[in-house]
RNA sequence: CGGAAUGUAGCACAGCUUGGUAGUGCACUAGCUUCGGGAGUUAGGGGUCGUGGGUUCAAAUCCCAUCAUUCCGACCA
C-alpha cells in the first residue's frame, strides 16, 4: 500500500480518554477509534491485524475438525427464557422491542441457538459427534467498560460448540478444541498460561481460561513456583497448615476504639494471622456472618458456591440488627440471630484473636472449641505464599487478560432447548455439549500490552498489518523513488505486500510512524540508492543494516516465512 | 448503582477563581528556507465554548438541570 494515496493517520499524542497502553498505541496508530463507551471502529489497519488472527484461528479450528456457520446477532428474548438464563445475564443483556413489540436481544453468546442449529442434524447416536464454530460480534451491556478493547460492550468472538454422546466423547471433543487453542494462542505469539476457573454464568462441569499474562490485567492468577498448578484466585485452593502452639486458655481482653482487624493486631502487637475477622454479609436477603483469618479476603464465588445463594452484599445496619453482632467487635462466641459460617482455616488455627460481641472488647488465645458456627467450608481467598494444593510448593500471584476459555457444559442447555438424540437401545439421551470462546479483539490489545516500547507496537510478523515497511528518505528524488518502486514491485509480486511511505514526509516523521504502528521490518532507501544499497532493518534491532536491494528482498522473504 | 473529575477547532490543552471582542501547540492551506529521527518562518482557513434553561446591560466564565466521557468502587462469561 502506498500511504501518500491511502487512507492513513497516525496522532502524536496520547488520546484524554484512553488509559491503556494497548489503547493508547492502537488509537494513535489509526487502528481504532472510539465511537461510544466500550464500542470501537475498526479501522482498515486494525481490521487487517483482526483478519490475521482470525485467519490463524480458522486454520487450527478447521484442523479440529469444526466446522464454520454464522448465527445471527438479533434473537428473541425467548430463547434464553427456556434456557433459564434471561434472569442470569440481566441488564448486562441489550434489549429492544421490534415494531410487533416482542422483546428482541442482542446475543452475548450463543450455546441456545446453537444446540437449536444442532438439533437439525442430531436424531441419532450415529449422528454424534459434531463441532461447530463461528466469528460473529457479541453484546454484552458492561457496567464498566474499559482498558480500550479489553473490556468492551461489542465485541468479535470464536465461538464454537461440541456435541457428543456422552462424558467420553465430550472428553475427546474438549480435548482437541483445547489442543487447537494452544496451537492458535502459539501461533499468536501470546504470552499465556492456562488456569482452572469458575463456571459462572455458563454453568456445567468444568471451565478453564486462556490467560494473556499482563500487568493490567483484571484476573489474579495463582501460580505455584515449584509445579505447573495455574488456576483463576475465584476457585483457588491451598493446603492449611496446623498451628502447633498449645492451646491456652480465652481471656477477654479490652481493645478500645479498635474496629478493624488492623487496629487491633497493631494494639495487641500480633500479626493479624494470628486474628479472625467477621465479614457481616447479606445473602440473599439474609444475614450472614462469616469468620476468616485476618490478613484474608472473602471469596465472593466460593460463597455463593457454598452456601447456594445469588447475591452477596454487605449487610446494613437494619439487618445486622436482626442478630446480637456488635459491628467491628463480632466474635463467634455466643452469636445467635444469624447464620455463622467458618472458614475451614479457622479449624488449624490456635489462640487466636476474635471479637468479643462487646463493644470495645476482643477475646484473645480464642481456639475452635471456644467458638459456635453453623458450617465449615472453604470461603477466602488464598494469598501469595500459601502451600500450594498439588505439590506443596509455594503459591505465587500473576495477572492476566482472560483471551480464551473453554466449558465442558454437559447436558445443561441441551435438556433446556430439547436436545436429544437416541442411543442403540432406541431410548433418547441428551446431547452432551462443551463450549469454547475466544475474544479477538480483545487478543490484539494482549498482544499490544506484551509487546511494545517507548516507540510504539512491535507486532509479531504474522499478525502485522503490513509485514515490511518500505520508507523513501527524498520522495522526490527520482533515483531513490526508483529502487523504492522496484522494491515495491519485487515483494508485491512475491505475495508480500509492502507497506510503502512515499509521502513527501521528512525521513524522522515517516520512521516514527513506522515504529509507532509497529510493523515488524523496514527497508530505507536512501542516499546510497544509487549504488543498489538500502538499509534493513527489524522493528526490535536499534540499528540499520546496510545491505545490497536483492539481499533486503531476501530477507524480507525469509522472515515472512 | 455509589463516590470523584472532565467536556473550549481534527488532536492535546489554556482561559473560568475576579463576567466585558475565542486563545496556544500539533494537524490543515499557500509561500520561502530546510531536508536521514515527529523542521523553521511568514500569511491564512477552521469554533452552536456538550445541550437546555436561569441570573445579568453583558456568560466559555456565575446558578440549576440534563447528556456524554473518564477514574475509584459495586458488577462482570
Amino acid at each position: 500500500m502506498k500511504l501518500n494515496s491511502s487512507y492513513f493517520y497516525t496522532l502524536r499524542e496520547n488520546p484524554n480518554d484512553e488509559e491503556s497502553v494497548s489503547g493508547q498505541l492502537l488509537i494513535r496508530g489509526g487502528y481504532i477509534k472510539k465511537s461510544s463507551s466500550g464500542i470501537y471502529m475498526f479501522l482498515p489497519l486494525g481490521l487487517k491485524v483482526l483478519n490475521n488472527i482470525e485467519t490463524v484461528i480458522r486454520e487450527e479450528m478447521e484442523k479440529a475438525g469444526s466446522q464454520e456457520l454464522l448465527m445471527p446477532c438479533l434473537l428473541p428474548e425467548d430463547y434464553y427464557i427456556s434456557s433459564g438464563r434471561r434472569d442470569n445475564f440481566g441488564s448486562s443483556m441489550f434489549s429492544l422491542k421490534d415494531r410487533f413489540n416482542k422483546t428482541m436481544v442482542l446475543g452475548p453468546t450463543h450455546e441456545e441457538l446453537f444446540a437449536v442449529a444442532a438439533g437439525m442434524k442430531i436424531h441419532s447416536y450415529k449422528d454424534l459427534p459434531v463441532s461447530l464454530y463461528q466469528m460473529q460480534t457479541k453484546f454484552r451491556d458492561e457496567p464498566r467498560p474499559r482498558f480500550g478493547l479489553i473490556r468492551v460492550r461489542e465485541f468479535i468472538m470464536k465461538d464454537a460448540y461440541t456435541f457428543d454422546r456422552d462424558l467420553d466423547g465430550l472428553d475427546e471433543s474438549y480435548g482437541k478444541i483445547f489442543q487447537a487453542y494452544k496451537n492458535i494462542f502459539d501461533r499468536l505469539h501470546v504470552d499465556y498460561k492456562i488456569v482452572r476457573a469458575d463456571t459462572g454464568v455458563m454453568g456445567g462441569l468444568l471451565s478453564e481460561e486462556f490467560q494473556a499474562v499482563t500487568p493490567i490485567g483484571e484476573d489474579t492468577l495463582v501460580l505455584c513456583d515449584n509445579c505447573d498448578y495455574a488456576s483463576n484466585l475465584e476457585v483457588s485452593t491451598h493446603l492449611y497448615q496446623d498451628d502447633q502452639e498449645e492451646e491456652k486458655e480465652m481471656t477477654l481482653v479490652a481493645t478500645p476504639g479498635c474496629s478493624s482487624i488492623n487496629d487491633v493486631a497493631t494494639f495487641l502487637k500480633l500479626d493479624t494471622k494470628k486474628t479472625v475477622k467477621a465479614l457481616l454479609m447479606n445473602v440473599d436477603g439474609k444475614l450472614t456472618i462469616f469468620f476468616i483469618r485476618g490478613d484474608r479476603d472473602l471469596n465472593e464465588t466460593k460463597v455463593l458456591k457454598l452456601t447456594g445463594g445469588k447475591e452477596l452484599n454487605f449487610a446494613n445496619d437494619e439487618l445486622i440488627a436482626t442478630s446480637n453482632a456488635v459491628a467491628g467487635f463480632t466474635g463467634p462466641v455466643g452469636l445467635t440471630g444469624c447464620k455463622v459460617i467458618v472458614d475451614q482455616e479457622v479449624l488449624h488455627m490456635k489462640n487466636f484473636v476474635v471479637g468479643a460481641n462487646k463493644e470495645g472488647y476482643h477475646y484473645v488465645n480464642a481456639n475452635v472449641s471456644d467458638i459456635s458456627y453453623d458450617m465449615v467450608g472453604d470461603i477466602s481467598n488464598v494469598v501469595e505464599g500459601d502451600i500450594c494444593p498439588v505439590c506443596g510448593g509455594h503459591i505465587h500471584f500473576k495477572k492476566g487478560i482472560e483471551v480464551g476459555n473453554t466449558f465442558k457444559l454437559g447436558t445443561k442447555y441441551s435438556k433446556a432447548m430439547n436436545l436429544y438424540y437416541q442411543d442403540s437401545n432406541g431410548t433418547q439421551q441428551p446431547v452432551v455439549m462443551g463450549s469454547y470462546g475466544i475474544g479477538i479483539g480483545r487478543t490484539m490489545a494482549a498482544l499490544v500490552e506484551q509487546n511494545h516500547d517507548e516507540n510504539g507496537i512491535i507486532w509479531p510478523v504474522n499478525i502485522a498489518p503490513y509485514k515490511v515497511g518500505l520508507v523513501v528518505i527524498k520522495a522526490s528524488d527520482p533515483v531513490q523513488s526508483a529502487v523504492a518502486e522496484k522494491i515495491y514491485e519485487e515483494l508485491n509480486a512475491a505475495g508480500i505486500e509492502p507497506l510503502y511511505d512515499d509521502r513527501d514526509e521528512r525521513a524522522g516523521v515517516k520512521f516514527k510512524d513506522m515504529e509507532l504502528i509497529g510493523i515488524p521490518m523496514r527497508i530505507t532507501v536512501g542516499k546510497l540508492a544509487g549504488e543498489n544499497k538500502v538499509e534493513f532493518r527489524k522493528r526490535t534491532d536499534s540499528e540499520n543494516t546496510l545491505m545490497s536491494v536483492e539481499e533486503a528482498i531476501n530477507t524480507v522473504k525469509e522472515l515472512c516465512l
